[in-house]
DNA sequence: CGGTCGTTCCACCTTTCGGACGATGCGTCG
DNA sequence: CGACGCATCGTCCGAAAGGTGGAACGACCG
């Protein structure tokens, strides 16, 4: 029997996860959290879990104080409980993924994947086994198949700048360089990143969280 | 006895939504469907409900052709079913709360609600009562009080995906316009939030998170 | 030493954007 | 009713941005 531990913010979707795990005869849900900070309040309490299935994105947008990431939460709880945890998330950017897996989740899958998926992915985790969703393996080959995704110092600061919104001809004065070389540097960044435009570039700069 | 149909394309939120519905004895769910195109096939094979649970975002980011959003499907049903439709989505900007409640939605209401909330919101659509989640009335309250900086729900939607990075025409191919009226938006867009290019209205916008 | 790479610049050309008009229909509100 | 905001299209034109194909210089490295 695998003893699985709930922590998302939405109350609906910790109802179907609850559904989905109990719907399993293998697997049970011992307790169920709305915030990162209870589920290692719980687990500092002694409790006990097979599998942590954790939301990235805990009430983000809120304006209180900067809560507990979900990044965070990942790698207190592999490191200091040895717990595995399965990452369940709406719509993963690549930064985000990349920083689950940084911090060690054990799997990371999209909330729009079938049951069974899920339900599998929650067996490997528990035998320790890594297994990412079908959505996620393809982000991640996507990132190591692009050749040049290494961008140069002088590049990323002028990506940055286009990403702030100045033009060319702003980007030229504020460098000291000519509008010639801001078009060329801007150039290989479209080469790199596989964009078409400067607004696209910064879509993708921002997306990868490479500001 | 209220009967609720469910659309939303996260198996795991269906079954955490069918499993506050059943938990609650007034009401059941007697349909469930994961696009929005399945939902009105449903309905016009004669499929009758009280209330429909409705997602935006279907499948959003995929690379598919552009399909069914979730505001058309809402006006669909609103007007040729003649039956209630509860919207109940992740994290809805501005452009979509403002969307739906345009296209007839009898309310709003965030995943991360309460279930007792979502309970209430669905009795009350049966009732042909109009609610709104507490976080999308204080939205709404907070674009009121917004003095001169107030873009329409078109112009969100379009500013949206110039911070994605489409092109003009682009855009225009996404929305079904001419390039014309996404130009002419652009250009109050500009107006309005004091913006000299499409670049650094996007800047603006993420600054000011009205995405 | 020669090769690669980053940075800087240039010219030429095409596409795209943005500004500045106007015009229509469609709702709402006083 | 008329004024207003919104969304939709159109044209014209100049400015900005992007594509192509260079070239020069220095740094670093095997």
């Amino acid at each position: 029997m695998i003893d699985v531990v709930l922590a998302d913010d939405h109350p609906v979707v910790r109802a179907g996860l609850r559904a989905v795990v109990d719907g399993q005869p293998d697997m049970r849900v011992v307790h169920e959290t709305g915030t990162a900070e209870d589920l290692l309040a719980w687990l500092d309490d002694g409790g006990r879990a097979d599998v942590v299935l954790l939301d990235l994105r805990f009430g983000g947008a809120g304006r209180g104080r900067p809560r507990l990431g979900g990044a965070e939460a990942t790698g207190t709880v592999v490191h200091r409980h040895a717990t595995p945890v399965l990452v369940v998330t709406t719509y993963g950017t690549d930064a985000d993924i990349l920083a689950a897996v940084e911090a060690g989740a054990t799997g990371y899958l999209l909330k729009d994947a079938p049951t069974e998926e899920l339900a599998r992915a929650i067996r490997s985790a528990a035998a320790g086994e890594v297994t990412l969703g079908a959505d996620v393996q393809r982000r991640l080959l996507g990132r190591m198949r692009s050749p040049g995704e290494t961008l140069s110092a002088r590049e990323l600061e002028v990506l940055r700048l286009v990403t702030a919104g100045r033009s060319n001809d702003a980007i030229a004065r504020e460098l000291f360089v000519s509008v010639a070389t801001v078009k060329s540097h801007l150039a290989h960044i479209n080469t790199k990143l596989g964009t078409q435009s400067r607004t696209e570039a910064a879509a993708v700069a921002r997306e990868r969280g490479m500001l």
